[in-house]
DNA sequence: AAATTTGTCTATTTACATTTC
DNA sequence: GGAAATGTAAATAGACAAATT
């Protein structure tokens, strides 16, 4: 170990401790945030071992250990043993908000926003349901986790994707992004690990750094997650749950399998972890497979929601929910709710129970698969294959692009993709794929016009 | 310090350390947490003084530290320098959801539900823009802050409490609660502490509450907080925050005098705090005063919510937010929400622009009068006078009562209130009172006949 | 396969600050 | 107003476990 010299040895930080005041770790710790997010320590700098900076700065090696813990907290740096601490890739990152209709120039196709001329039975609905004699109640308050009759439709509408659920274990929620931040903040706690497939739903990333839980990627081969990987995690990184997206996954498209699905619910239940399922595309597939709930359903929620697969402007998703978390999970709902809007769980019950939403349903699929066929002509040879009725594509990139470099030159090119890094957990070097949106843009005309300026770049 | 026989000093926990295993801080915290959740340790008792427990169980006196610790970040226990350590008041007591309707029998005067005469409007509205051509668009994605439009219309509501502010610094949120929540999750961390009214708003605590955020009392006199009391909790708790409700302070229905938001303003500044400030009831006031916010617009977070004032259905509140906090409250928004519903922000919006909502505001306010005349006739010499246009009311209950004995005596008797204990923050012991609805009970004769009820347990 | 590197965890020492009496 | 009681915080020590070489 190195005593004196250390300029022959060069450290990535070498801090001066001199003119920090207050306690030494925490003005440590406020000085490596510094350094970071001014670009100082860029992202993927390995910084010193621990020993190595406590001797250089005359400390003890637990005053370090802190610094660097504060900083993980945060998100800054990411560390393993035998391996060492290195600066987080995403550190400095935007957490991005989707959704942009501002630029009329743009075609959009980054954001996934479902077209709205299915909207039309949603709005005949709720216009007839506004001329009952109870409308006023509409506009009052509801039950925080839905009435019975709402939850009875949720029942009905998990059904449909092979998942049998009582009343007594669906609550709902105002959508599911709504549902999947409720989930986290009543299922774990701060500084609690979550494994995630290595790309996911950004909507996710933001929801956890919120309540301070930490995701992390587990191992997977071809988009799926591994036996090994998960029972790494939680032996060795101790993760207390799974976030997993089975359908039509974000961003790679890819539809799980039903032997890893059963592999997950069986294995959650060994290692004891909690499975949030994202069944946000389930119902969209052309042949739904059983979500990984029905494997495991004491240990999964499963939220599922009707923003891709009915109507966005519904807020609703139904969640199944374990009897151990149902006290938990309805209290977090009234906490960022107080309640949903009477009208819109109306609403959506409505068109459960009398077959409109499985309508609007299979109208979704066919124009989806419609635009999907344009999709695999325009784009054959770049765009990975997956079934035909997927909201989403991933689209794999020559060799010279990032995924963020192809960001930047699409929007040149009026195009507004998502590159792969938007997606990635964690630390590890994304993959040079975009993803692209299927169902944003208004008109098919407006599609195969943004596909065909995609294709041009790609050559 | 006594180094045996402790037989002699009774100490009121004497844990079994040799039964434990695992690291001994945790054990022993989960040991406590144990005793306290079964009732073996009831709230108030006082703990034995750590060095005393150490010495007993031949622990550092550090180790005792962080299991206290422990605990009291679960909430389980509240300790003070000098003072000692107690079991919390609250520990066992269980978050309890507002909003019931399913029993009929029972008179609802415990949640506050504005009655749904004043919907009419509302719903009228609603038809009239979905028959507008790009009604489409009302079910598809919004904005997660709101258009420009909706928050053009926040400014001209803030507009009428005396806050002049601008569409930059306005948000939406689907409704107060849900901003109250992303508030707290942007602008504060896990384990910082608020402070807030010895009693406030019971949905505070549990969004404080899933978030990590400690809330604790400020020293209040006549139902405003002092400033010493803000003072000494920020330089001696190290408070980072203050939550207030200046308008029919919940439960108290207290409205704060100009000089203390003044006077808070200028503290909150000089102790560099932020403010949460819940507007709920600011515009129900018959003169409505100007809010804090008005004085300190870069030290507050100003929440005005819709569902008191004009309807709860429409599940919309406009935040004004602080330049630095901006861009954290819109991701915290993002992340709870992904967007509102365009359909409810945007009706919410029109009713502002052409004035209908004041003509609702106006309305409720007439109708919560002529209750609450009611309500002073019959609970004269009971009830706490304050405002006629005050939503919710303080019964002040004879010596023999508690909040909760006598909540348990008016269901007894087919009335829904709820008691002072649900209402406080911290260890104190809640006052002698219960807070009802004014504006629940569906029409003035079943509000006669609950107060009737109630009078009568009075004597 | 063993040695080394490296991060993690629990418990301890010491000093300090506030409140109570 | 000073001593005692009491909780808080920082820095340290030592043992441990995982990953690398």
């Amino acid at each position: 170990m190195p005593i004196n010299s250390f300029d022959n040895y060069p450290m990535s930080w070498k801090p001066d401790l001199s003119r920090l005041t207050g306690p030494k770790y925490i003005a440590l710790a406020e000085l490596l945030e510094r350094d970071i997010k001014s670009g100082k320590l860029k992202a993927g700098t390995k910084l010193p071992p621990q020993r190595e900076l406590a001797d250089f700065l005359d400390l003890n090696l637990s005053t370090i250990t802190k610094v660097y813990k504060l900083c993980e907290q945060k998100g800054l740096l990411s560390a393993s043993v035998g391996n060492g601490t290195y600066v987080s890739s995403d550190a400095a990152a935007n957490p991005v908000l989707l959704c942009g209709k501002e630029d009329s120039h743009l075609i959009e196709m980054g954001a996934i926003v479902p077209f709205v001329t299915s909207n039309l039975k949603v709005k005949q609905y709720t216009e007839l349901l506004m001329r009952k004699p109870d409308a006023l109640e509409l506009f009052s308050y509801g039950a925080p986790e839905g009435t019975r009759r709402q939850r009875t439709a949720g029942v009905t509408w998990l059904r449909k994707s092979g998942f049998c659920t009582d009343t007594e274990h669906i609550v709902l929620a105002a959508a599911g992004q709504n549902g999947l931040m409720a989930a986290l903040g009543a299922c774990f706690k701060s500084n609690d690990k979550i494994g995630t497939e290595p790309m996911t739903y950004p909507g996710v990333k933001t929801a956890a750094k919120l309540f301070g839980i930490h995701l992390l990627p587990v191992r997977s081969r071809d988009c799926e997650m591994t036996e090994e990987g998960i029972r790494y995690a939680a032996q060795n990184e101790n993760i207390k749950g799974l976030y997993v997206i089975p359908d039509y996954q974000n961003p790679t498209s890819h539809t799980m399998s039903v032997g890893t699905r059963k592999m997950i619910a069986a294995v959650a239940k060994e290692e004891n972890l909690l499975i949030i399922e994202d069944g946000i595309n389930n119902l969209l597939c052309e042949h739904p497979l059983p979500p990984i709930a029905s494997f495991a359903p004491e240990q999964t929620v499963y939220i599922a929601s009707l923003s891709k697969t009915v109507c966005p402007g519904l807020r609703t998703a139904f969640i199944h929910v374990p009897d151990q978390f149902h006290e938990k999970l309805v209290t977090a709902l009234y906490s960022m709710n107080i309640a949903i809007s009477p009208l819109l769980a109306t609403v959506s019950a409505a068109l459960i129970e009398d077959g409109t939403a499985e309508e609007i349903l299979e109208e979704r699929k066919k124009g989806i698969t419609e635009r999907n066929r344009i999709v695999n002509q325009i784009l054959e040879g770049f765009v990975i294959p997956c079934g035909l009725t997927a909201p989403l594509r991933s689209v794999q990139l020559p060799e010279y692009f990032t995924g963020k470099s192809f960001e930047i030159c699409a929007k040149q090119a009026g195009v507004e993709v998502y590159g792969a890094e938007r997606f990635s957990v964690g630390n590890r070097t994304p993959e040079k794929t975009v993803r692209i949106s299927v169902t944003t843009p208004p008109s098919v005309e407006i599609l195969t016009e943004g596909l065909q300026r995609l294709r041009a770049l790609l050559q």
